[in-house]
Parts: structure tokens; sequence; C-alpha cells
RNA sequence: GACCCCAUCGUCUAGCCUGGUUAGGACUCGAGCUUUUCAAGCUCGCAACACGGGUUCAAAUCCCGUUGGGGUCGCCA
């Protein structure tokens, strides 16, 4: 049975990166009727933080990729101590302090890459030096490996061989990681031949780049999950567009639920090259699926934004909600959006940019907000058609164009100049507060 | 620098494996329609095979090189 498995480390929170890596195991996984481990890397425990791990955890729930199994190695020292003092007893290790060190043989290396095909490393020619100094060379002249750490100075195991003992004994069959991990794979092999452990089939993902193509960081934009849960993405947006990041269905098809995705997904299909996460296309991806979201779930998602906002509190009246993001939604790329720009439905002191109010509300129309809402304040049932036929007439008896007055009532009830239809504004606001905010303006 | 990976519109990509396409789609951008504004929607448009050599009747597609980009070079993971 296939069996996959995501590796963070908590020192740090999940990122589009590591997200993207755990999609496309996950549905590696559910594609191929597998099963997916969670296996947190822990192992330093100076830099691992439990609200780390705890961030990476509720990352992955909100994105919708719940594991099957779930390993920390912090748990497991004892496991790592025991390969590692098997290697020392059959000599393919020697101790060197505390520390414990497997002798590297220089040699060819070949790793099959289901994305890439073959790799190969010739370790006799390939320089690792660490702390800077001379490379080590062999007889020849040549570069050549230095011995891989097992086990650190201070007792703990290092992580290509904690990975390495965890992946054969949890039996995963398939490792999928980004490719900064191409360069460690070498290393790793050369374990598993010393512990005579059976390989796994390795697929290394292409990058994801910023939107300038460089290196993803927090400089250029959010790179943690939450970042995006927090500004308001529908997670099966952001699960959408990172699966579009280096793999294709084919057949023109973008839009899609994660388990229609997976019906399709091969890993073969995966892209070799790096992408760069356009956050343009994000948000109309996400302006797709609020658009086409059931609104109760909508309203769900959109209460703790309101509560932050303080523009509701614990009582609070869900119709009104509903009835605003039903009149928004398709105008929004991100609950922020909404926040912003239905910020005149729960607050009562109005803003009226400063432009705004010259360009629309500039010219005196006393006369006529007065007119309107004192017709308004008669108005019933105050309804979308309603308010129109009456709004319609007080233009027609001022000999006025319609435009003249929308623009300017707009300004006037919601503080800006742009939004939904203004008579579907007004309902949603209500009478009250329409012929208020009619009243209010100081010519 | 060494080693490794990669290369189709500005961006994400289809096509490449199994050479013969007006090189397709999406985002962005521009134009128009619609319209009380903004969105949305619809229609149209701009825009790419990095370069140079091969192989071949024929190369985006196969091979080599160049250039460019990325990754790694920790007793971090």
């Amino acid at each position: 049975m296939a069996k996959v498995r995501f590796a963070p480390s908590p020192t740090g929170y999940l990122h589009v990166g590591g997200a993207r890596t755990a999609l496309f195991n996950w549905m590696y996984a559910r594609a191929a009727q597998g099963s997916f481990v969670l296996r947190i890397e822990d192992t330093d425990r100076q830099r691992s933080k439990k609200e780390f791990e705890e961030e990476i955890l509720d990352s992955m729930k909100w994105l919708g990729l719940p594991w099957d199994e779930i390993y920390y190695q912090s748990q497991r020292f004892d496991l790592y101590r025991e390969h590692a003092q098997r290697l020392l007893d059959e000599g393919k290790a020697y101790k060197e302090g505390e520390a414990i060190l497997l002798k590297m043989l220089p040699q060819e290396i070949k790793i099959y890459d289901l994305i890439r095909g073959e790799i190969v490393f010739d370790t006799a020619n390939f320089v690792v030096c660490s702390d800077g100094g001379e490379p080590v060379l062999d007889k020849d002249g040549k570069t050549s490996l230095k011995d891989e750490v097992l086990i650190k100075d201070d007792g703990s195991p290092a992580y290509n061989f904690c990975c390495v003992v965890d992946d054969a004994l949890m039996d995963i069959t398939h490792v999928i990681r980004g490719e900064d991990h191409i360069s460690n794979t070498p290393r790793q092999l050369m374990i598993y031949q010393a512990l005579g452990f059976k390989l796994p089939k390795f697929a290394h993902l292409p990058l994801i780049m910023d939107e300038g193509g460089g290196r993803l960081s927090k400089r250029t934009g959010a790179v943690a999950v939450s970042d995006y849960r927090k500004q308001g993405f529908l997670p099966e947006a952001l699960v959408n567009y990172l699966m579009l990041l280096g793999w294709s269905p084919g057949g023109n098809q973008e839009m899609m639920s994660l388990s229609s995705a997976v019906e399709k997904f091969s890993i073969k299909k995966v892209n070799k090259a790096a992408a760069a996460f356009s956050m343009d296309k994000l948000k109309w991806l996400s302006n797709q699926y609020i658009k086409q979201a059931d609104t109760e779930r909508l309203v769900d998602f959109m209460i703790p934004f309101l509560k932050e906002k303080k523009y509701i509190g614990e009582d609070f009246d869900r119709q009104k909600i509903k009835n605003s993001v039903n009149l928004f939604k398709g105008r929004m790329d991100t609950f922020l959006d909404f926040i912003e720009r239905a910020d005149f439905v729960f607050i009562d002191e109005l803003q009226i940019d400063g432009d705004v109010f010259q360009k629309h509300l500039s010219r005196n129309k006393e006369k006529e907000f007065r007119l309107l809402s004192d017709r308004f304040a008669q108005t019933e049932p105050f309804d979308v058609a309603t308010t129109e036929k009456v709004f319609r007439k007080v233009v027609a008896e001022l000999g006025i164009k319609a435009s003249d007055l929308v623009h300017p009532v707009r300004v006037a009830i919601t503080g800006r100049d742009v939004g939904p239809g203004l008579f579907e504004t007004i309902v949603l606001l209500g009478k009250e507060k329409t012929v208020e905010r009619l009243a209010k303006v100081s010519w």
C-alpha cells in the first residue's frame, strides 16, 4: 500500500510552499488509496515551538488535509540511537567525541526521481566542506564526501539520519518533498545502504517563487497559510490555487475541488520548473469561489472578522449579515474586502472621504434629499421594487436625471461612490438609517 | 566557486514522452457590450517556444553547447 508523509519542522509557521508539498502528498495518498502520515520533525528542541506545531496542525485542518497517522521525532530518540549503535557495532560508523558519524564511501549515486528521472551524483566529485575550511581531498586530488553525522555531540539525532530511519520504519513508499532536498538525497541513500533498508521512491517538487521570481519570503508578501486565512481567503480557493502551481489536470480545467483533482492527479505530470506565486490569480480564484459559495457558510466565516473589527458583538443579527453578504458576494476577493466595503451596514458614524464628498456632494441637494427622505419615510413595503418606484417618481417630479441623485445618495448613505445597486443598498440599510443619513448631510 | 535541478505569452500552464498545431486555455492588461457607480458577466484584442549548433523532408517537441534562473554546500530541518 502506498504511504506518504509530510514532515514539517515546528520551527516556523506552515508556509505556502510547505502547504503545497503537503497537498501533493495528500493527493498522492488519496489517488493511490494509500495513507498520509504527518511527521513533526522536532528534533531541534531549541528552535521547535509548541505554538508553531499548533499553527501547522491548524493550517492543515483548515486546508482540509487530514492525516491518517501522526508522529513526533522527539519521541523517537531511542529508536535513532539504537540504529546508530547498530551501525557502530557493524563498523560502518564511528564515534567522534559523543557524536556518531557514518563513513562515507565515494561512489556514483543514482536517484530515480518520479518527476525528474535519473539524477546522478558522483560523490568522488562533490565538495562538502563544512566550517568553511579546505575541501577533503582523496588521493587523486579530488574532493570527496565528508562523513555524515548520525548522532550529534549533544546526543540528539541529525536530520538525514532521522529521516531515513523514520521513512524506512514507517514503511513510507514515496518520499515527495521540495526540490531543496535533492542534494540531501545522495547522503540519505548512503544511510539506507548502510542500514540495509529498502529504498522508497523519490519525487522532488519544484519550488514556489515569489511574484518576481525570487525566493519566497515574508518581505514579498504573505507566506504563512494562516496569513491567507486572516486575509479572508476560502481554504478551497487557496488549495485550488496551490495545486495549479506545478501541476495541471489538462483539458483547460482550472477550477476544481480537491476530490476531482485527486481523480486526475498524477505525480508524473508534475512540472519540473519552479512556479511564481501570483496574488492576482489567487484573488481571482477566491472571487470565483466566494461568488458560488453557500451564503450561510460565508456568514460563518465572516463572523470572526466582524467581531474582530467590533462591527458586531456577541449578540448579533445574523439575518443582517446574511443580507449584506448576499449583496456583496459577487464583488469581493476576500472577506477583508467585505469588511472594508460593507462597513456602512455595521457602523453608526459614517466617514465620507474628502474627495468623494467633493465629487458628489459639493453641489447643494438639500431640497432633493429632504423630499426623498420624506417619501422614503412613508414607503411601505420598503423593498427594492418599491423604493425604486418612489425614487424614480421623486426624480421625475424634480425634473432631474436619475443619476444626478443616485450617486449623491449612495455617497450619503454608504460613504462611498462605488458599491452594489442603490436600491438593494437602501433596502439593506433599512428605512430608518437611510432616512437618517439622508437628513444628516450638512450642506 | 563546486555539485545538482530547470527553461512555452509579464505570470500559471496545455502541447514535448510517441517530431508535421493558425502554439490552446487561465490570470493580468487594453477595447467594446451591459449599466445608476463599482464589480460580475459576455465579446474581441495585445502577448511566448531564451540563444546557438546539430539530427531530420520537417524541431516548441530529439541531442549537444551557451546564456539565464533556482537549489544545496551546518553536529538547522
